[in-house]
DNA sequence: GTTTTTCTGTAGCGAGCGATACAGAAAGCG
DNA sequence: CGCTTTCTGTATCGCTCGCTACAGAAAAAC
């Protein structure tokens, strides 16, 4: 990553990018896209209109660089944990178990910017809608890729639909981010984790207590796919 | 209802009142209360703007009284499954099943009005997004009681956390309503529903298959509380 | 008929939106 | 030192927002 070339010339920024692109997506993470106004921008990263648009292009551009930043600090807890955990339970309880804490850290906004940064949006903002839903999709598909695989090595019944089973902890990991948005706390999102985990299917011998493994898969399993953010 | 009162003086409406509150529902419904503008509402109810403000008031209380006729019309059915239900887990499967069903009907908006339409608000729009926030809230609260009800009787261990459980179910159903907006089927949808009523507890000795019942409660129970809207 | 009441359409209010023109300030380069 | 380049602050732009003043139209009441 080539951050800083030699030297700019010309007179130098007043302001530290990153710094203000931090404060930008706590804006787009509390109040959602069209919500946030360029002067709440403005206020909130300390600088004027004209530094925003000469630093970021414009808004849409600007959340642009956010969500790649949200993805990359925040939102891809998901995807890690798909991809190193050695079956698709133990990725998909990791990751349950990861979005309680985080969609309710305290000092930060709560909930997933991915799944509600840009909800009701105006046909003006439907490019951004779209693009932040085929970001959700795209999670979904990841679980379901590591639901299919252990399906395939016997780690799941062979009964086991996949696509149903990735759009189901897709679904639960959305409304814990309402949830923690409508005031749950850590707690609260940790027993909707743990609950929904009882629905994973079990192969025929299973116990029904415990930590159940009953995997087939037993080395670590390691994508080539990057962490994508969000769920 | 007095809806209409002997023979009013002046000038007569002339556009159905009804039909335009229907039609703001559904501007309301797809795009949410802050996304859909004054001009929106004019032209897809067919009326000017002086008409819809001595018709409804304000844009706030047209909103209003868009979520009380959805809630009497569309969104009553979790209420009414919990309510008519003899168990707390046959209501919240019938419920779960339904809004499999609701959130997908073609020729009206996908999801819920209640789940989705004051999410990302801006501060003006705080009361509307708490007065939502709170309907949700109330259906927790529902599904809590009854749940608890079958704890007393013996129809639910004893051991079971109301609270987490009613909270899983208005995950779900959050998340179920999401998924519709973004684009999943009935199908899909009705799937995530079957797995979700996997986790529901089971007492001593429940089969795991099969629509297994295990409840103490056999009579209807009726509640006094009419339908409440949304999840 | 005339009067009174209520609704309708035009036209526009102040405010905030996203975005920018412009001039001055602050750096490197020669 | 100029000269060029880049950023900063002020002061807007055109547009849309939610909302309404006003005058005319259409009904009941007299």
């Amino acid at each position: 990553m080539a951050t800083k070339e030699t030297k700019r010339r010309g007179r130098p920024r007043s302001f530290d990018r990153e710094t203000a692109l931090e404060q930008a997506m706590r804006s787009f993470w509390e109040q959602g896209y069209e919500a946030t106004s360029i002067s709440d921008l403005t206020r909130t990263m300390g600088i004027s209109a004209p530094s925003l648009y000469a630093a970021f292009g414009d808004k849409r551009a600007l959340f642009g660089e956010v969500v790649t930043e949200y993805g990359r600090v925040y939102g891809g807890f998901l995807s890690r944990a798909v991809a190193e955990e050695p079956t698709a339970r133990r990725g998909v309880e990791r990751a349950l178990r990861e979005a309680a804490a985080e969609y309710t850290l305290p000092g930060r906004p709560r909930g997933c910017l991915v799944i509600s940064a840009a909800l009701n949006t105006a046909p003006a903002s439907a490019e951004v809608a779209e693009s932040l839903r085929e970001m959700r999709l795209a999670n979904v598909r990841d679980i379901q890729r590591a639901i299919a695989a252990d399906v395939a090595s016997g780690a799941l019944p062979a009964t086991t639909d996949a696509a149903a089973l990735a759009h189901y902890v897709g679904a639960v990991m959305q409304g814990m981010s309402q949830q923690a948005r409508d005031g749950a706390d850590r707690a609260t999102l940790e027993a909707i984790a743990e609950l929904a985990m009882r629905a994973w299917p079990r192969t025929a011998g299973e116990k029904r207590t415990g930590g159940g493994e009953g995997e087939g898969v037993r080395e670590k399993r390691k994508k080539e796919t990057g962490p994508r953010p969000g769920a």
